[in-house]
DNA sequence: GTGGCTGCAAAGAATTTGCATGGGC
DNA sequence: GCCCATGCAAATTCTTTGCAGCCAC
């Protein structure tokens, strides 16, 4: 099912927010297993739920690894940090743009399509005279299942 | 220039997004302090900056109290926790609504008015399904100071 | 006077880092 | 073989908490 002997060493132009310049990332089995985890349709996980879950198949992994990746990951664009909620951070795989919804009661995450929303970042150039290069919007509120089954509380 | 002794305890009437609930707070003199930092127009503080500069005043105020104030008066409305940027949490006097853009050199933080944007979280409760309860939107750029003194770099 | 609030100090949670070794290219 | 990446463990940073005494009401 895995390639394994298809990898090569990946050359990234950094077309996000920070500066645009070329990263060269080994392809490590620790870094391929953590992209593969963020790589699930939907997935939203913390450092820690990543190195537990890579923890399955590489059993002496280090969270440091895992800390020391998400973050060049990041700097190249490949994976997202959000900084939703109050505790850790988040990440993401860096797909098309879209927003989230965290659920007050499960703490669950959605994503929200960013088309509805329009062009926020041109709005809030005008009214603040930044050089707007990013975003992040997050809703907070009840997800389906909670809504239902919970009592008003 | 204090009114030392008007000082009365203080009935909030949370209608903030945690559950309505009326609260009684002893204004101390720990907490005025806190919420006069707090009140300086545009003022936007992580706990420790809040800390170093009430501690000009009582001088053995403990980060313990700051902390436990915040969280006090983040429950009962009057102070908003924004979780902007990677670092520490940011506190501010809970006044309208309005967003913020966070400057990516400097690491000021503008306000700007909530208004233009319209209603994000119909728009959010249609396209999600969710029980839409709150949001939070940041932007991020260079502020009018950088963005004009800085080489592109 | 009472119960919430405080200072102090220690604990906890999340993340980062130094260093010697290992492995992708 | 070079040099980036890793494991390990210690260090840092930010925040929370237990407890005895204090002070706003």
């Amino acid at each position: 099912m895995h390639v394994y002997r298809q990898t090569v060493m990946i050359t990234i132009m950094d077309r996000m927010q920070t500066r645009e310049e070329s990263v060269e990332l080994r392809m490590t089995r620790q870094r391929r297993l953590i992209l593969e985890e963020l790589s699930t349709p939907g997935s939203h996980l913390t450092a820690d739920a990543i190195y537990q879950n890579v923890r399955l198949r590489i059993s002496n992994i280090s969270l440091g690894t895992v800390y020391r990746n998400l973050e060049v990951l990041s700097q190249a664009g490949m994976v997202k940090k959000l900084h939703i909620g109050s505790g850790q951070k988040i990440y993401e795989r860096a797909l098309r743009n879209h927003y989230h919804a965290r659920c007050s009661n499960c703490g669950c995450i959605s994503d929200i399509p960013s088309e509805p929303f329009g062009d926020l970042e041109q709005t809030a150039k005008t009214s603040s005279g930044f050089d707007i290069t990013g975003h992040e919007l997050e809703f907070e509120g009840l997800c389906e299942k909670c809504k239902d089954s919970n009592p008003k509380q």
